[in-house]
Formats: structure tokens, sequence, C-alpha cells
RNA sequence: GCCUCUGUAGCUCAGUCGGUAGAGCAGUGGACUGAAAAUCCACGUGUCGUUGGUUCGAUUCCGACCGGAGGCA
């Protein structure tokens, strides 16, 4: 029986959403959303989440699974988008990731395991610490009991720090004996890696700004004030996502909305420069590079002769019917 | 027209009591194992507005010119 997991990746605004429906519609498949902030209901316009009729009936998962103040982590991402997964798959149709999340993509080809969920005593303790105390006395702690973390770490990267601590004190295990034996796992699924950019980075700056101005003109700004008016915390993760939490302090500051438009394509650019840099290091990602403006037509065909290409090679009749 | 301030990296600006210059931001590359749209790291040569003068040596001092801001008329 067929496993295999079609990816589809890349920067915001390379076109994953659109060119993933049309592979759904392709290889009779379904879409699973690998997006981080996709996930959570009522960010739908600073998200660019898919509307109802841009999925063009085609079935998404992992859109609107929690609310924003919710606590969310890659740990439940995999669970829950590994259900949806093997319910397509126990359905025969064809699972494809559409995403640019690079952690939650590979956490779940992988079926990373994580340590063991906590109840978050430690964390508090560890970040009180480091509210009192400074990173310094807590990478030395981290010196004693896992020298290859602190070894690896940067001495400024608060956020692992922690992390390795809090893998330690709540499960025994340290986090570079995890990750060394997590590592060497084989994956859990078999899968083919799209990745979606344009051959010209500033063309993909271009479409960035471009849409950037296309959020506020849908309304942007209302969905942040509907937001924080139900009671979502601007300190929650999803208000960190781009977008919002630069919608946010405009808001609190009483700026112009002319500014947080300029700051949200910066930072948006930025983020998109940072998924490059995550997808790129992978050698089996074979990418589709718009050379102007994305030709979905023949995105589609480069696409599934890649495919068929790839799937025909292991097995003698295509699996995908 | 006169006076004052100003012109240094893509941008905002330091600085050189005369020995050809450095921050922040931007940009580029990278990392990433329960916050990941987060977090972290690395990378800094540019006719120091132009042109004369003084000087062994000027981006630095002096003059003129050009651009910008303000003030007086």
């Amino acid at each position: 029986m067929n496993r295999k997991l079609i990816v589809l990746c890349g920067p915001t605004a390379s076109g994953k959403t659109k060119l993933g429906v049309a592979l759904a519609k392709e290889l009779d498949g379904e879409v699973v959303s690998a997006d981080s902030m996709q996930i959570y209901r009522g960010m739908d316009i600073g998200t660019a989440k898919p509307s109802l009729l841009e999925r063009e009936g085609i079935p998404h998962h992992m859109l609107d699974v929690v609310d924003p103040n919710e606590s969310y982590s890659v740990a439940r991402y995999v669970s829950q988008a590994t259900a949806c997964v093997e319910d397509i798959l126990s359905r025969g149709k064809q699972p494809i990731l559409v995403g640019g999340t690079g952690l939650y993509i590979d956490a779940l080809v992988a079926g990373r395991e994580f340590a063991q969920e906590s109840s978050g005593v430690y964390r508090t303790l560890l970040q009180e610490r480091l509210l009192k105390e400074g990173i310094p006395p807590l990478l030395d702690e981290l010196k004693k009991v896992d020298p290859e973390s602190a070894d690896r770490l940067h001495p400024n990267d608060e956020k692992r720090i922690l992390r390795a601590l809090e893998v330690y004190y709540e499960t025994g295990e340290t986090i570079s004996q995890h990750n060394a034996r997590t590592k060497a796992l084989p994956d859990r699924y078999p899968a083919l890696r799209i990745g979606l950019s344009f051959q010209d980075r500033a063309k993909l700056y271009q479409r960035i700004n471009q849409r950037v101005d296309e959020m506020l003109t849908a309304g942007l700004e209302a969905e942040v004030k509907a937001l924080l008016q139900t009671g979502v915390s601007p300190e929650a993760t999803a208000m960190q996502a781009i977008g919002y939490k630069e919608m946010v302090a405009c808001l609190e500051r009483g700026e112009p909305i002319q500014m947080a438009a300029e700051e949200i394509k910066l930072r948006s650019r930025q983020y998109a420069k940072r998924q490059l840099s995550w997808f790129r290091r992978r050698e089996d990602l074979r990418w589709i590079l718009w050379s102007d403006e994305p030709c979905f037509a023949a995105g589609i065909k480069e696409a599934t002769a890649y495919i068929k290409e790839q799937l025909g090679s292991c097995s003698q009749e295509n699996p995908l019917k």
C-alpha cells in the first residue's frame, strides 16, 4: 500500500496554497496544512488561510484546530496531523502536506518523538530563574548535566538552553541523548518534497509586499481588533504571528496603519528568507521556481511529472491510481 | 540677498584634538528536535558632497562652489 506523502513547501507568498489544491485535484488527494499559524481559529486574513472558495472543494486538514489563546506545539501538531494523514490514507486518498513551517513538516514526516509531555512546572521555574539570575548560571548548570548541549548551544540562545534543562529535569534523559536516539530512527513516511519559490528574490519580496497590502484592504485591522475584543491575550503565541503582533503594537501606540503595513512587509520578507534557508538545506527537495508570475498550469505539469517519475521508479504500477 | 546649521555605508547617524573611518537598522548566508510566523549566530571599503589651499600627509583645518534644513529680510 502506498503511504507516500507529497510535500509542498516554500516561503510565504510563493503560491503553495493554489498549487496544493491543483495537485490534490490531479492526484485524488486531500490537503494537510503544515502551517503553525493557520491552525488558529479566527486568524484568517493575516495568515493567508485559504477560504472555502480557494479550497475548491478539496478537503483541508489542520486548519482552525485551536483557539488563539491555547498554547500549541510541534508535538501536538505531529500527533494531530498524523491522525489526519492516517485517515486520508485509510480512505485510499493521497495526502498532500502543504505549508511553510519547516519544523512541522520535518517532524511529521519523521514521525518525531518529543520528550515526554510535561507539567510545565520546570519551564515556569526556569523562566523565573532566567529573569532573576540571567543565563550564565543556567548555562553552567547545563554544562554539568549535558555538556554536549551546553557546548553546541550559543550562550545567547536562551530559549534552547532552557529547553535543554527542562528536558533533562522532566525526563532524566538529556536532550542530546534524546536527539541522537530519535535522529537514528527511520522516517515514519516516505516523502516526496517539492519546494516552491521564485528564481529572483526581488520578485518574491515584491509579491510579499503586494500581499500585505491586500491583507490590509481585506480587513486585517478589524480582524486583529476582533481577536483582542474576544479576549485573546496579546501575549498569546498566536499573537506572535507576523501581521498580528505588528498590528497590535501599532494600535497600542496609536500610530497610522501604514506604519504597521511597512513593518509587516519587512518582517514577512525576513521570514521568507529564514524559510528558504530551512528548505534549501534539503538535497532531496525538488524546486519549482517561477521566473516571473506563477504559472500554475506549468507548475502542476512540472510537479506531476516529477511525482510520477519518482513513484514510477519504485513500483511497477502507478500507486496513485 | 544675508546669517546659522548640515552633507560620512542602501537608511539614520557616530567619529577622526590632521596619519584614508564605525554603530544601529536594512541586506546576505547559516542554525533550528514540545513557543518555530518563534529564537539564535556570522558577515561592515565607503570617491567621508565637489574643487582649490595650508601641510610630509586632509574626510578632519581654511576658501569657493553645489545640494539640504532653519532663521533674518
